[in-house]
DNA sequence: CTGAAAGCGCTAACAC
DNA sequence: GTGTTAGCGCTTTCAG
């Protein structure tokens, strides 16, 4: 162990209180004293006790960021943002990983909860209820997920779709299938409401296949049902789902785009995928701050049933994943050709 | 608050050492005292206060897990399997971004000094002494770096890149370019290395440029230098660079692999890239464990001067970014053509 | 087998 | 301005 407060106190020849006082109220110390303090401890190498300090104030000055997988290259970012902001105001922010798994989800939740002041939770795997019972009253903001009584923070991926559907309707697709995310995620059923309403609004006959996990493997696991429709398009949940798309129909023989055009969502993949996927981005780096920041002014004045919700938006990215149908016999053609 | 030791005592009768021993010590106490004592406790809810318990035993039961960056998909796995060998030993993990920058990653290392029982710490962008400062006698086990007086878990690449090489001279390539990741990384001087040797051994002209950060934008950066030799063949120090040169250069108008044979390192993009990448792979995700494991052994007998070294192998993952060089004046062709 | 008591290192009244 | 004192919630000797 360290040196502790004692041991400054004994150096400077002061009580406890006043090198207490040095580290959180200096302005009640005279500054000769501050000063004689400060040298003193980091002379002796003096760093406070949190958990001491935590014991006794009931705030940790830490919070924590659950997400549910963090091989999904939607998180980074966010999670940068998160941790800066925490930063910028006197937090630390650590971070766990669901790993997509519901008992994991709780696991680590129950873990976080007697040790950090506040909690934000991404897109949780787990009921809003088992939540709420979890944490216990500790100050909670939600991230892509809706509940009545917490605060949140939501991407809005809505307009990014709507504007998807329109990009394929200019290009005269009127057959577009939408490769749906996990069942419980709030993402994929606001992303499917959007597709439903712009696709009724442009005359395009909508296909849906899944719930799938977001995975590249899943994707693939799709493209067999899509090829058994005559659509011309497809909206995957998300980049990595659209990849695995994008490959089992190249492995079938299409080409992408002529053959097939393919929108993904969250633009994440661009840094790694090869040609580029035209994408729904925006919002996710945004969203980490923001959360922060929500759950930074709950615990500032913990006002009970304090209640807010924030929409981040989104645009559709354009790149080299999508084209105009080809004449309809080609399609069918070449999903002959694969069986 | 939630509920205390001391009510739990109140309600079953007892004093609150005998429910501190139900928890702790249940076999010092008669089987029926603990089963009271744990019905009133889930009876009244009751959590143990964890920096309470910190502040007595001196331990927290948390680990520390700090990355250099949460985005490059290499640590996920690594992330993933420590944070599973970490709870079912009984402990928490807890991760931190160093950001790719040294005063952020400083600041986490200091964060978690106070607060974790021991720190795994990747790769980190400080020097060693910097580390052994900040932590200050607490344990601490380095990924992919070495030190004389701290134990470590390396992942050892050197023998996917001398395959790497080998595959390159079957195919005919007699002039490859080595695109060199983070100056201070162990990593790369292992790679690099092993790539000088292996090239002599073979006969191969070997270029090098960089250091080049690990991103695809730098990768893409490297392209122009890679187009100035005669090579038909580049390793990349990872598969972020790799991807950038591929983008670069397909974009200067060549074909991959036939006017330009690539192959990265690490194996982390498989999941997106598309076509396949080449890759050094293996390793990442029993690093992680690994690591977790070896801090656990250390924190049970702190022997003063531990210190131990495990290296975990590679190899070459073939797909299809390799092909034999074309005649040596197509090459020549194309990069004049960019000009 | 169980209880009483003494702190872990720090902060926050309350005095002076 | 600064010191004294009483704990925060828990574990752990030491007695019984």
């Amino acid at each position: 162990m360290s040196a502790k407060l004692s041991q400054v106190a004994a150096e400077v020849g002061v009580s406890v209180s006043t090198v207490s006082r040095a580290f959180s109220r200096p302005d009640l110390l005279s500054p000769s004293t501050v000063q004689r303090v400060s040298e003193a401890a980091n002379r002796l190498g003096y760093q406070p006790n949190r958990f001491a300090r935590a014991l006794i104030t009931g705030r940790s000055m830490n919070l924590g960021l659950i997400v549910p997988d963090i091989a999904n290259p939607f998180f980074p970012p966010l999670i940068k943002s998160a941790q800066q902001c925490a930063r910028t105001h006197g937090y630390s922010l650590y971070l766990a990983n669901g790993n997509e798994d519901p008992v994991e989800e709780r696991a680590v939740i129950e873990d976080f909860g007697g040790q950090v002041d506040g909690l934000v939770l991404c897109s949780p795997r787990i009921s809003v209820n088992q939540v709420r019972e979890l944490v216990n009253n500790l100050p909670v903001v939600l991230v892509n997920r809706v509940a009545k009584d917490m605060p949140s923070v939501l991407i809005d991926t809505a307009t990014g779709m709507r504007q998807a559907v329109d990009h394929l309707s200019a290009l005269g697709h009127q057959e577009v299938v939408y490769v749906a995310g996990p069942r419980r995620s709030w993402s994929n059923s606001q992303r499917l409401k959007a597709m439903r309403e712009q696709c009724a609004h442009s005359d395009i006959q909508l296909h849906v296949v899944g719930p799938y996990v977001s995975s590249r493997e899943a994707g693939s696991q799709a493209a067999e049902r899509i090829l058994a429709t005559q659509a011309t398009a497809v909206i995957a949940f998300d980049d990595l789902l659209a990849v695995g798309v994008w490959a089992a129909l190249s492995d079938a023989g299409l080409v992408i785009p002529d053959d097939m055009s393919i929108i993904g969502c969250d633009d994440v993949v661009a840094e790694h995928a090869l040609p580029a996927l035209t994408s729904i981005g925006g919002g996710a780096d945004t969203a980490g701050q923001v959360a922060v920041d929500m759950l930074l002014s709950i615990l500032e004045r913990p006002i009970a049933g304090y209640h807010s919700r924030t929409t981040l938006s989104t645009r559709l990215v354009l790149r080299s994943s999508t084209a105009p149908p080809r004449a309809g016999q080609v399609r069918l053609a070449q999903s002959d050709l694969r069986m």
